[in-house]
DNA sequence: AACGATAAACTTGTATACTAGTCAACGGAA
DNA sequence: TTCCGTTGACTAGTATACAAGTTTATCGTT
C-alpha cells in the first residue's frame, strides 16, 4: 500500500482546464477570441465556478486575459511577453545544460542517444509531428539528465507561449534538420564535458526562433497586441 | 486621460492573498499550520469563494498544500522544493547578470550606486530589516538594469520559499558584511564589463545561505516533510 | 481496559442566485 | 445626418446552499 494520500483525482476544473489549454495552444482558439464563463460552462456541462478556476490558471499562464465586468479573451500575442518567456527558458535551460556538461546523471545518455536516433528517422520520413514531439521528450531529458527534472515543468511553461505562435510557421525539412544537428552537436559537447560549447550551442539553438517569430510579426499582426 | 482600462481594483480575493502572503513568508503561520477555507473566511467577513481562489493562488507558489476533503495546510518547508527554487532563482538571475555585464541600461547605475551607499550605512546603524529591503532592492535593480524588469517577479516567488525559511535563523552583523562585500564586487564587476567574474561572484553569493538552510533543516526538522 | 464500528463534525468541490459594472444598440433631439 | 443619453443585455465578483469524502470522537462489545 504505498503512495497513500498522494490520490488527487482529476476535477472538474482539471477537465476544462486541460481542455482549454489545449486548445489555446494549438490555436483551436485564436488570440482574441472572447470566451465567456458562462458558455464553456454550459458546454462543459457544469457549474461556472470550476470554469473560472480554470479560467485563473490559463491567466497565470498568460493564455488568457481576464478583463473584469469586461470580458475574457484568449491572450493575444505580445512580443514583449514572448520575449520575457524566452528569456526565462533561455536561463532555466542554460544552467540545466551546464550542470549536465560538469555531472550528468548517465543513466539517461541511453535514452538521449536513442532519442536523438529517432530524430534522425522522423526527419527521413518527414513525419513533422513526431519530430516536435521528439524536441520536446529531448530537452525533458536533459532536464532529467541534470537531476532537475522539475526545470522542465518552468520550460515547457515559457516555451507554451512561443509553440502556441509557432504553429502558424509550417516546419521545413530543413528546418528539422539544422535542429537535428544542434541537439548532436549539443549533445557531443555535453558528453565531452565541453561547457562553454554546449552554452553556445544552447544560444545558437534557442535563437533560432527569432526570424520565425519577426516574420509571423509582420504576417498576422492581428494577433499581436503590441 | 490615459492608461485607460487597465484600472484593476483590489478585490476581496487580492485582500485575502495579500494578508495570507505575509503571514505565511513572515511566519506569522508556521508550516503545518492548518487553516481552513471557512474559518479565514469569517475573519474576513467575506464567503468562502474569494478565500478559495487565494488559497489556489497561494498553493500555486507551493506556500499552501491543499488536500481535497481533509485540509489544507501551511506548506512545511521541503529540502527538494528549496532546491529547485534555489535553482531557478539562480539560473534567472545569472542570465541577468550576464545581460547586465554585456550591455546594461546606464540609466540604472545611479541608483545600484545609491542603494549601496544605503546598505552600508544600514550596517553601520545594525539596521538589520533595512539591510534586508536594501538587498532585495539591490537584486531588484540589477533586473532592471539588464532591462528584464519582468524577471524579478521570478526571482522573487522563488525567493520567497527561501526567506520564509531564513527568518528563523538571526542576521548577525558580519553576516551582512559579507553580502554587502558581495554585492559591492559584484557591482564592480560588471561595471567593468566581467561577465566571467560577475557570473562566479554572483555563484558565491547564493551559495552562502547553503550552510544557514542546512542548519535550519538540523534544529527545526519539525517544520520540513522531507 | 482494549478494540472496533458507527455517527457526527469537520474538510474541500460544485451548483445556483445575486450584485455591480461595462458595453453596445437604439431612439430622440439638434 | 449627427450627436448624446438612456436602456437592456452582457460581463466577472461574491454570497449562500448543497454534495461528497475524511477525520475524529463516542459508544457498544469483547
Amino acid at each position: 500500500m504505498a503512495a497513500l494520500g498522494t490520490l488527487d483525482r482529476t476535477t472538474s476544473s482539471d477537465v476544462v482546464f486541460d481542455e482549454l489549454y489545449e486548445q489555446i495552444t494549438r490555436l483551436k482558439l485564436l488570440p482574441g477570441t472572447k470566451i465567456s464563463e458562462t458558455d464553456v460552462a454550459k458546454s462543459f456541462g457544469v457549474s461556472r465556478q470550476p470554469v473560472r478556476e480554470a479560467f485563473s490558471r490559463l491567466a497565470n499562464l498568460n493564455l488568457l486575459l481576464v478583463r473584469p465586468q469586461r470580458a475574457t479573451v484568449v491572450r493575444p500575442f505580445s512580443r514583449q511577453l514572448i520575449a520575457n518567456a524566452r528569456f526565462v527558458r533561455a536561463a532555466v535551460e542554460l544552467e540545466v545544460v551546464r550542470t549536465v556538461s560538469r555531472d550528468r546523471d548517465t543513466a539517461v545518455d541511453a535514452a538521449l542517444k536513442a532519442n536523438l536516433r529517432e530524430q534522425a528517422d522522423a526527419i527521413a520520413a518527414e513525419k513533422v509531428s513526431l519530430f516536435h514531439d521528439l524536441d520536446y521528450r529531448f530537452h525533458e531529458l536533459l532536464c532529467a539528465s541534470a537531476k532537475q527534472a522539475f526545470a522542465f515543468d518552468i520550460i515547457a511553461a515559457n516555451k507554451a507561449q512561443v509553440d502556441r505562435l509557432c504553429m502558424l510557421a509550417l516546419t521545413s525539412k530543413e528546418a528539422m534538420v539544422v535542429l537535428y544537428e544542434d541537439h548532436q552537436t549539443l549533445l557531443e559537447a555535453l558528453f565531452d564535458g565541453q561547457t562553454g560549447r554546449a552554452d553556445e550551442v544552447l544560444r545558437t539553438h534557442l535563437d533560432r526562433l527569432t526570424p520565425t517569430i519577426d516574420a509571423i510579426y509582420t504576417t498576422h499582426k492581428a494577433y499581436f497586441d503590441d
